[in-house]
DNA sequence: GATACCATTTTGGGATACCAAACTGGTATC
DNA sequence: GATACCAGTTTGGTATCCCAAAATGGTATC
């Protein structure tokens, strides 16, 4: 492993861990110094994670990108473009078994499950069924979809119904693909897609003075 | 302008316009010389272009890309998704004026414009469209798809009949948008897409001995 | 106490030096 | 003639150095 994919994979861990708050400074020399680096290596990183999304430039100077309430509908809005296309494609040209592995994937959760893992596979579920799809490009529109809305859903403050409703939508998006209705699987990621949106920006416009409190930049819409 | 950008944007340039022919090998001490900076901001130039999917690396070392007739394809249902749910929200809030400064764009070309310049516009029409949906993840698919289809385009044998075509779609495709009729303005725009692609597709398959003899790497399909 | 100003430090952008791995071309061997 | 092998060269990855611009902090002035 490269220290380039190093540094990347490390950082990138760092920000979606929130252990780097959303809004916080980097300088390069503190990252060169956290991951004993050098610069070349931490800049081609930063260079990446800038296109992710997850640090931008702040005139001189990076910054960890802060949680921006407006970005998130207008992610919400991009997701549902891509990821119910997808969920057409991979109708016309179900694997059974395919689907089946990512319904494994739900089962896999139970009350012993830590909250963390929960929250890697309710991202999962939406990028394995993307990538069912066949489309590379549709596919890597989800991945980094997923990947920006990552820390937003993590501050989210859900309750165990609301997990439960999630799942259960999953389960019945799974189901309409495994009978191969396109429109039926459409209609249904196409309402889950709205609902998470519209829990996730309730739940962080109402904690935004707690998140600012923690230090967490939060933008509002 | 900063080194950097100044490296990256006329590298892209000569990637877009075939002055460094698709399937190239490239080195940074040979962009280091050719653009007179030094190899720190060739390097931040790649990775950049890396991401746009314009060079890869091929083992150690990098490479133009190929023309992959496959990803055209995968390109096209791709753009298709993203397109069309943009002039959809477009419609929702066209502004009248917006929509005519496109129509002018159009109209700006006729016999005497340069080939490149029909070109150009071809493709600005589809992203200017996009930027009026107001969402900035559209808009940038958009550009960004539109960025990874322009070599093979400016490739295509395009005859009169064809552009005129083009052209009489585009026009429709804003007089729907302009009723603020999302159905239509979709209906036509997915087709208008669809074709586009049959067309690319079919004239580069039959072209690709000829590129291949013009130095040109086209993977097929 | 507020503010304008200057010296110092910090920082990102760029240039260069170094290294190990990969590639190249030629040669010896069969 | 084909092939295995080796020295020399090229090249991407990394570390380090330099610089100008921007941030910082202290000080003098009002």
């Amino acid at each position: 492993m490269s220290q380039m994919q190093n540094v990347e994979r490390q950082l990138r861990e760092m920000i979606l861990g929130l252990e780097i708050g959303p809004g916080e400074k980097l300088t390069e020399r503190w990252i060169e110094g956290r991951f004993g680096a050098s610069r070349t290596p931490v800049r081609a990183a930063l260079l990446r994670l800038e296109t992710e999304g997850l640090v931008g430039r702040d005139g001189r100077g990076w910054t960890v990108s802060p949680i921006n309430l407006a970005e998130l509908e207008q992610i919400a809005v991009y997701r549902e473009a891509v990821e119910v296309a997808a969920v057409r494609l991979t109708c016309l040209h179900a694997e059974r078994s395919a689907i089946d592995v990512i319904e494994a994937m739900l089962d896999s959760c139970d009350d012993n499950t830590p909250r963390e893992e929960w929250h890697r596979v309710g991202m999962d579920f939406h990028i394995e069924l993307a990538r069912l799809s066949g489309n590379e490009f549709l596919f890597r529109a989800v991945r980094d979809a997923m990947t920006r809305l990552s820390r937003a859903r993590w501050l989210e403050v859900r309750d165990e119904a609301a997990l439960g409703r999630a799942w259960a939508e999953h389960r019945a998006i799974l189901a309409a693909a495994r009978l191969g209705d396109a429109d039926e699987a459409a209609r249904l990621l196409s309402a889950h897609i709205v609902g998470s949106r519209d829990r996730l920006v309730t739940s962080l416009a109402n904690d935004r003075r707690g998140l600012r409190a923690r230090g967490f930049a939060v933008v509002a819409a």
